[in-house]
DNA sequence: TTATTTTAATATACGCGTATATTTTATCAA
DNA sequence: TTGATAAAATATACGCGTATATTAAAATAA
């Protein structure tokens, strides 16, 4: 059996090089974002190139091609994993659904920016992206998941509403909640009202309308 | 008296290689925007290379860089062209104020873009742009006095909204007539309502809070 | 007519992202 | 131990937009 566990060994060896294993090709992967992100975050998207990355890393430029398609999906795996991380602090208070968890949601959203302001430059003020490129990154349905967790949230509190009502509130809801962090992150000299008092005003404006339809 | 004349030309006289005059200078402008759009809305903004267009005129690629900053400034040029042709068809339907002109303003609007769907492509679709390339254009005061235009209009059928009331009012009037000229020159082949049936339910919209208000 | 000057136009070079070609490395077969 | 193989990594090349250097053209001064 010994042999034939070798004979099945040299059956199934292959020569060449073997292929990294998938640990160290994301312990390579893990390396340059963390690389990129450092360069991004000092001088702008635009302003990093493949070669300065890959020479901070100690590697040749094309190496960067092997674990990633191109430059712009350096970006993008920095965005998912920060959407990552939000989608992450927005579970623990998303199995309960009333209005005090919206509001909650709204508060661990907004915290979480809040938190890390190199993120939010990064995911939403990164020069030198086209439209397109964006797109790309949201048509992953792991990104959309966290603003599902809040769009069933609302519609918890609001059964009736239609589909398209529901999209409304979310999208109004997530404007307002990044209008919050936009400025406390931008124009953080501004003695601005807490987030705790603003996003109550953002959960009255998706409650009341669940309200007057109910009345 | 010629005497002094010819000494003031001699004061004056400047050695060296003339400028080129500036009717030379807008001459040449306009064989650059015209070949480029051209190629344009044939393939693309971001696969007409500079050295592409330079060659379909006639001249060095670093020619362009005398008469347009980059080529973006270009692609700009051309978005200036359009709004300006726009601005021609809105303004002889704005000297009267009330809904009906609204409405014909709608109608203009619309058509412009269903007559020009081309334009409309290479302003609206265009790829390889960023968001700050396009905020440099928007930045131009002539191309918001297109939309003051409207927000004029707006304005004197509600007398008594506020400035922001207005705003609101112009943006979603504006989504309107640019979601029925989007649908009608993307998806031509759906059988859509006519825009001039659609535009008098934008202008509803934006007239029914007036009345609302003014109840 | 030639020299000088100034501008227009062009030539060259650069760093960019990435396509393609080549070398290096790590394995197995003989 | 050497040869063969296949993947990883690197080297080279390409076209891009545009910075910089150089040449050509058109004028005046001498």
């Amino acid at each position: 059996m010994n042999q034939s566990a070798e004979t099945n060994e040299k059956l199934t060896a292959k020569r060449g090089r073997p292929s990294i294993s998938a640990e160290k090709r994301e312990t390579t992967r893990a390396r340059i974002t963390s690389v990129a992100r450092t360069l991004f975050q000092q001088d702008g998207y635009a302003n990093v190139s493949v070669r300065r990355i890959a020479k901070e890393i100690g590697c040749a430029p094309m190496t960067l091609y092997s674990y990633y398609d191109a430059k712009i999906d350096i970006l993008r795996s920095l965005w998912g994993d920060v959407f990552a991380g939000l989608l992450e602090e927005l579970k623990p208070v998303s199995n309960v659904s009333d209005h005090e968890a919206i509001y909650k949601m709204g508060l661990v959203y907004v915290d979480y920016w809040l938190r890390h302001p190199e993120e939010y430059r990064l995911v939403f003020m990164a020069k030198g992206v086209t439209q397109s490129q964006v797109n790309v990154f949201l048509d992953n349905p792991e990104i959309l998941s966290g603003y599902e967790i809040i769009t069933e949230a609302i519609s918890a509190i609001a059964p009736n509403d239609d589909a398209e009502t529901l999209k409304t509130k979310l999208d109004f809801f997530l404007s307002a909640l990044h209008g919050i962090a936009h400025n406390h992150i931008t124009m953080s000299g501004y003695p601005w009202c807490s987030p705790e008092e603003q996003i109550k005003y953002a959960v009255m404006a998706i409650s009341s309308e669940n309200e007057a339809e109910g009345s």
